[in-house]
DNA sequence: TAGAGTAATGCAAGCGCTTACATCTCATGA
DNA sequence: TCATGAGATGTAAGCGCTTGCATTACTCTA
């Protein structure tokens, strides 16, 4: 009984087998009060708190989450995996992270270390990865769940990246924009971008615009990235960029600022996401509002059923709308 | 052997025993190479992955570090924490975060899970907390780590915030502002804004300013904070703003530009973290530049070298700069 | 009052791995 | 030739918990 109490010091203690302190620790309604109150004063007494490496093995649970995340930097992420994991917490589930760096490769093998570390489920972004991966999944009976993006035919938790452009682009178009560019961030293993760059090219069609003719840059996550697709747009006299997400809008908005361009007078610019930092920059990002927290929360809720066997099976798309910033006007007179 | 192969698959088909086989992952130098090739050609061949649970249970050790971090969302800590668990992988650790959201309770309640969790060491976010979790963890054995705080007596990688805050504020009263504010977080049980406020104190000292005649208020964390704080002390006809940290700056720049209050012509506002939003607001914010990347990474083979009893014992303190920006000038002629 | 039925608890076999210790093999030197 | 010892491998006892099944203690019914 020196060192961290077990539960067979609790049993002893208590005058009870360990079997009782599991169940009243576990399924404390198969105990009769009397006693689940005596070992669970005992319990108290010798501050016990439970080995998980031992109850993982046992139970083959672990009541750990993981969740692989392109990269803890990007604030969507970070704040849609803070929500994540309060509401894991508040259940009584960890949450083991891995980043990915938009790397499919290395998001394989993160898959990989948080099944053999046990988690109960994982939380992946996107739909876009080798189906070897899902393969690996199903065969260790470890499910996972998308988020930030929707498809009913997979446990998914998100929102029509590709829907809440065309309806932002859409407006542009009848402001009476016709000459624009798309900085985007690299399409490829991300079907997020490419869903948010075929929304403008769905509203395109629309004005009897035809996708080779919508110049498309596109630069990976950074606001310097913004800043020279911008340059390169600006100087072909385009009077909008539609960003993919808001710190290339940033970026972009900080080179047009910097370089002495009205916008939204001599340019628009949008962005995508909503995250703080479309408020902080001047002028007011327009940009979509993509709920975070909610999906975080949400999927939080979706993986513990999941993984308990508990899941309505019913993907979940959330409402996303357009932010209305001060950088998107109409045209300037060519 | 059906389901997930186990070390016994491994052994009865490579026909040595599972000691041999744990001893190939573990201690490959401990068995001769032939031996050693067959069993890892068997691993390969199986697809066989250890078990952690087990491996945590038999060992003692999770390779897995926990972190306690206020909150995600706040993008020095997202950024420092990215880079800290990016090295922990390649060290084959896993990384466990939980938040507290600023709340010791929460804390305490988290150090806890943490440690029955089975992690191997914990990186923690200043030195303010209750003597009882630093008592606890020592007699759970579990390491723990301090940064984005400095102190040579406790294991700890982080910086000199109050000397940060130092130099700055020199500066400003150097450039001969008297009537200042200070906008700070809540001080009470986080010792790094403390220290920052405090380190105004000190430069104030220097040139003859008391305390006492230091208007601070403190505030948390959110933009809109930041911009109500701002219309006080801009009421009250202060020349600067000293704030505790970037987000509460660009709140208060952003009321500035609302108010159509010139900056820093007509106020000066100094902010701290030097995140990314520094750069993107307009304009650029003046602030101190703090290491997160490196801190992240240097912490992570801390609390590595830490849980495995290899610490060199000397804390580290990271040096900080001071950002030039464009929101720090000359006081308005009274 | 005996027998059946049910609720509460105990027993003990694992879960998959690590590791101290025992055993075996074989080259070495006297 | 044989005791010696070093190196390689095997044996088996846990690590702390969960859980199917057995046992015990009661309540109820006829």
């Amino acid at each position: 009984m020196t060192g961290t109490p077990t539960l067979e010091d609790v049993a002893h203690r208590a005058g009870v087998s360990t079997a009782t302190v599991s169940r009243c620790l576990n399924a404390p309604e198969k105990v009769v009060r009397e006693t689940r109150e005596r070992v669970l004063r005992v319990v108290q007494e010798l501050g016990y708190a439970p080995n998980f490496s031992a109850r993982a093995l046992a139970a083959r649970k672990t009541q750990t989450i993981g969740a692989i995340i392109p990269t803890m930097e990007n604030a969507i992420f970070a704040q849609g995996l803070q929500a994540f994991q309060e509401r894991l917490g508040q259940k009584g589930f960890m949450l083991l992270v891995a980043s990915s760096s938009y790397d499919s490769d290395i998001e394989a093998e993160q898959v990989r270390a948080l099944v053999a570390r046990g988690a109960d489920g994982l939380l992946l972004i996107g739909h876009d990865r080798d189906p070897a991966i899902y393969r690996f999944l199903k065969t260790q009976n470890v499910p996972a769940l998308v988020t930030w993006a929707y498809r009913p035919d997979v446990p998914s938790i998100g929102f029509d990246n590709r829907a809440a452009m065309r309806v932002l682009a859409q407006r542009a178009f009848e402001l009476g924009h016709r000459k624009f560019g798309v900085i985007s961030a690299p399409v490829a293993e991300n079907d997020r971008a490419r869903a948010r760059v075929d929304g403008i090219f769905d509203a395109a069609s629309g004005f009897g615009l035809s996708n080779s003719d919508i110049p498309v840059i596109e630069t990976s996550y950074d606001t310097a990235n913004g800043a020279s697709a911008f340059d390169r747009f600006y100087d072909q006299g385009v009077t909008l960029v539609f960003c993919g997400n808001d710190v290339l809008a940033a970026g972009a908005l900080r080179r047009a600022n910097e370089r002495g361009i009205q916008v939204p007078q001599e340019i628009s610019i949008t962005g995508f996401d909503d995250i703080e930092l479309a408020n902080l920059v001047t002028p007011r990002l327009t940009t979509v509002h993509v709920p975070h927290r909610e999906m975080g929360a949400a999927a939080a809720d979706a993986l513990i059923a999941l993984s308990e066997g508990t899941w309505t099976g019913k993907s979940v798309c959330l409402p996303t709308r357009i932010v209305d910033g001060l950088t998107l006007g109409v045209p300037r007179p060519t």
